[in-house]
RNA sequence: GGGGGUGUGGUGUAAUGGAUAGCAUAGGGGGUUUCGAACCCCUAGAUCCCGGUUCGACUCCGGGCACCCUCACCA
């Protein structure tokens, strides 16, 4: 149980937060007032389940023995108490619902979030062995929405990739691209039954180069020659060998290069990107082993080896002690990414950490570590893994979906769709328009869902273009675009009169109105599904509003509801790029 | 075996201890098809099991069951 603090702090803050500031002074002497006493009912204020009922609501449950009646009755002694500028007080049954004005709430509409602190924020950072594949793919879309978010939300962000340049996959991959011909390569994919597709993207350096991979790794387990072959490789990268080092790069560039295309082709950028062996070039990681063995936890194995003890620090299982640095005396991966953070720390003053869930152990085992070097622990989310229906994808099994050819086949299916609709225009536009709808589709069809929530691949999931999907709101976008285009420019000057507002018209305002409350809710909540669905609702009730209010009555432009449609159109664009969505204004 | 996560209509999912468990799809019915029908409305259908705490539990606690992740001198 959180104690009270900590829970405002975490969740009663932000939601909210703009119509909460708002009546509390008015609400505490209301309390007062009718003898309420202490603050503990602050955290109780919760947005109500029904708009129609109000935006905040209080239980009036605890109320009831303190005030000697029953809870209807001090719901009602409540809202009889209290007086608000803003908006009416409703006692429902046992709830005091505060309703906000639409003058108050139309109010809200304009305002742009301040300025926030900077974040930093690294997501992805996969190896560069081969084509992302759609298991990757949750961390770069999960990763970039939150960047996008916090952008929207006026957050100073940096997107950041950390490249692993030195470690065995990459030794794997420099050794195959050294050692092995195409006809070895076909060969042994051909023997261990690893299908070789031929795609549209077959001569994109990552696809073509994961054979290589591929191949080494089945001939690993034939042949100990290769293993000894990467491991004097990896050694030798470990000790920062600059030689290594340039051919390493050589082999794992172009896939990067492939990879990231893939990723821009999402939509997905990184500001900055940081190799792992940097901080052995730099002696960063030998400085901080020599620091661990000041640790209370430190130990030292019987062939030299250098670990941590955790077992004091709740860490369970059959092993408790994390090792930093081997018999040889070299680091270790985890052992270069506590010098990362040390890295990252002196570049921004938060950072948050998207990783997979078989991350979980090895994350809490740096925080210790870091936690003895005297270095803050980053903030992460953690997501639970992307699985095909008959088992767990695997770049080296060669058992994957690639993005690449799963943005195709979402744009192939865009494309019938857009072609039916839209019969007026040229192919190439069709072409471009389902592109768009097809990365976003795509995008958040993973961005909706729940992070810690495991996702079974399936096709026609992650094509679907169905209500609960990008085009939904990408198709009402280019509605309200479309109504833009039809009315020309007129002049809104006179702005919008809040106090006619009734019906569906209301309900798209409320919505708008807590755009920043909702983004910002999301984002402390690290729980980017959440705004997805304000999103999606926003598209409904834009639908609904266009439903039942004509912009355009017989030639005649309805200046109100052009103003409301507008402001739609606005809060539907921002909405959309801060999660990924591409706002096309036609489709 | 230890640790962590997940379990909600047929299917996919949402919900700070609070009101009638929301949304979407598939099903049944209907609308407008004259600002763009990738739309809207109506209808039917669910909290894994057993206890506990509470005025109140999908939510917290305990015990089961199922699935996933993890327990390297790998990355």
């Amino acid at each position: 149980m959180l104690d009270w603090p900590l829970y405002c702090a975490t969740l009663g803050v932000d939601r909210m937060q703009a119509l909460i500031d708002e009546v509390l002074p008015s609400l505490e002497s209301a309390m007062a007032s009718v003898g309420i006493q202490g603050d503990f009912w602050k955290n109780m204020l919760s947005r109500s389940k029904e708009a129609s009922q109000g935006d905040l609501a209080l239980p009036c449950f605890p109320f009831a023995k303190q005030l000697g009646c029953s809870p209807d009755e001090a719901a009602q002694q409540i809202a009889d108490a209290l007086q608000l500028e803003i908006g009416e007080t409703i006692a429902v049954g046992p709830y005091v619902n505060i309703r906000a004005s639409m003058e108050w709430l139309s109010a809200q509409l304009s305002k742009e979030p301040e300025p926030k602190e900077s974040i930093m924020i690294e997501h992805t950072s996969a190896n560069p062995n081969g084509p992302f594949h759609v298991g990757r793919a949750r961390n770069a879309v999960l990763g970039d929405t939150f960047v996008r978010m916090h952008r929207a939300a006026g957050y100073d962000v940096t997107a950041e990739y950390y490249v692993d340049d030195m470690g065995k996959q990459v030794g794997i991959l420099c050794w195959a691209l050294e050692n092995l011909d195409d006809e070895q390569v076909r060969a042994l994919l051909a023997e261990g039954e690893i299908p070789i597709e031929e795609s549209p993207h077959s001569d994109k350096e990552d696809h073509a180069r994961v054979l290589w991979y591929q191949a080494a790794n089945l001939l690993k387990a034939q042949d100990p020659a290769v293993d000894s072959g990467v491991t004097e490789l990896v050694q030798k990268s470990e000790e920062a060998d600059e030689d290594i080092l340039n051919r390493f790069e050589a082999a794992y560039q172009p896939v990067l290069d492939g990879m990231l295309d893939t990723l821009g082709r999402m939509g997905i950028a990184f500001d900055t990107f940081t190799k792992e062996s940097r901080f052995i070039v730099d002696g960063s990681v030998e400085v901080l082993m020599d620091q661990l063995q000041s640790s209370e936890l430190h130990g030292v194995a019987e062939n030299g080896a250098h670990y941590l003890e955790l077992e004091s620090k709740g860490v369970k299982g059959k092993s408790t002690q994390f090792y930093y640095r081997r018999g040889d005396g070299s680091s270790l991966y985890a052992t270069r990414d506590l010098a990362y953070h040390q890295y990252k720390w002196t570049r921004s003053n938060h950072l948050l950490n998207i990783l997979g869930e078989d991350h979980k152990l090895q994350s809490k085992q740096v925080g210790i570590a870091l936690e003895e070097l005297g270095i803050q622990t980053p903030e992460v989310v953690f997501y639970a893994f992307t699985k095909l229906a008959d088992g767990k994808m695997s770049t080296r099994r060669g058992n994957v979906v690639y993005m690449d050819d799963l943005l195709d086949e979402a744009r192939a299916r865009a494309l019938e769709t857009v072609r039916e609709a839209r019969s007026d225009l040229p192919e190439e536009k069709l072409l471009e328009i389902a592109e768009s709808v097809g990365v976003s589709a795509t995008r958040f069809n993973i961005a909706r869902i729940s992070p810690e929530k495991g996702i079974t691949f399936r096709w026609s999931d992650a094509l679907s273009l169905e209500a609960d999907s990008a085009p939904f709101i990408m198709y009402s976008h280019a509605r309200a675009c479309s109504i833009q285009r039809k009315v020309g420019d007129v002049d809104l000057s006179e702005g919008l009169d809040a106090s006619a507002l009734s019906g569906s018209a209301a309900d798209l305002v409320r919505r708008m109105a807590y755009m920043n409350d909702e983004l910002q809710t999301a984002i402390d909540s690290r729980a980017p599904h959440n705004f997805c669905a304000w999103l999606s609702a926003l598209a409904v009730d834009y639908n609904r509003f266009y439903r039942d209010n004509y912009v355009i009555e017989e030639g005649v432009v309805n200046v109100q509801n052009l103003i409301l449609s507008e402001l739609a159109r606005e809060h539907l664009r921002r909405g959309c790029e801060a999660v990924g969505i591409i706002p096309i204004e036609e489709m």
